[in-house]
DNA sequence: GGGATCGGGTTGACGTGTCAATCCTGTAAC
DNA sequence: GTTACAGGATTGACACGTCAACCCGATCCC
């Protein structure tokens, strides 16, 4: 799995690839982050908690477990999930049979502008995306990546 | 250059690929940044501000070109210069030739912290992205960021 | 019972990026 | 001249993430 140690420089090349692989991603990103706000007016953040919502049951979750499921901090969801708040997108309630808790919901809004917006998600990603390379090139990219998850020891990613 | 347009919608597999490429390179990304930031206590922006004077003439650049060269947004810059400047890496001085223009100058601290933080950082991007691969897939990497780069009209990437 | 501690969640401070508004100085228009 | 406008840069308001501190109800322990 793991090369034979090389020696430690980076090469001029190597740098090279690094960089554009780097840079290709995040301009990636920042289109894809482009198109969900222009066109849904959301942020991919907020469409990974309505989607993550939107799959379970009874549209709730807890809030440790919507985090796990999403892979964020804490912290960071309890931010995020404040301000989707304020929008009317999600409600939280004390969770019922465990008093620590608190049950994150989907509301009607929330799930209408899922709805709404993700089908021209999907369209962007496969044109920004898909649309770019060949048959075969989707299967060197899911090569790489496979490789690089097991060097970062990151899940294989179902 | 482009494919044939195939349907729009996207397979299960394709939007597998898709997200665990994405999630990669932004893990990788994350890595790459704390490794960068307790080695050498310094940001990736700090680092690319300081690699970008490094390599200037006289250690000195015109803010707008300086921008340009990193492609970052003039209001960016301003700040994170700010930041920088407040911790004493980076100094700025009105511009002699053009009163408008601001220069942007390394301090000995910058230049040094800079030497410091290349060496550990080019090892983190040798260790965690290229030790992942072996070198007919760093050819595929570079050939599959190719073909997206031109699709999104991104410069080649010398 | 009265702590110690733990898990779940929130909060505040801070660094960061974006957008739009602003400022400042030189130059063109009249 | 003064009004208009241009380029170069800064500023402020806001959204976002991270980190560390905190809060609060359970549970363990003695």
């Amino acid at each position: 799995m793991a090369q034979e140690p090389r020696r430690a420089r980076l090469t001029r090349e190597e740098l090279r690839i690094w960089r554009n692989y780097i840079e290709t991603a995040e301009a990636l990103r920042a289109r894809l982050e482009g198109r969900l706000q222009s066109e849904s007016a959301m942020s991919s953040a907020d469409y990974r908690v309505l989607l993550t919502l939107s799959e379970a049951e009874r549209k709730t979750l807890r809030s440790s477990r919507l985090a796990e499921l999403i892979g964020w901090q804490r912290s960071r969801l309890s931010h995020h999930l404040g301000r989707m708040e304020k929008r009317g997108l999600i409600r939280r309630t004390t969770c019922a049979d465990d008093p620590h808790g608190v049950e994150v919901v989907l509301t009607d809004l929330g799930a209408e502008r899922f709805r709404h917006g993700s089908v021209p998600h999907l369209r962007a990603v496969h044109e920004l995306f898909v649309d770019a390379l060949t048959p075969e090139q989707l299967v060197q990219v899911d090569d790489v990546t496979a490789a690089l998850r097991r060097h970062l020891d990151l899940d294989p990613g179902r």
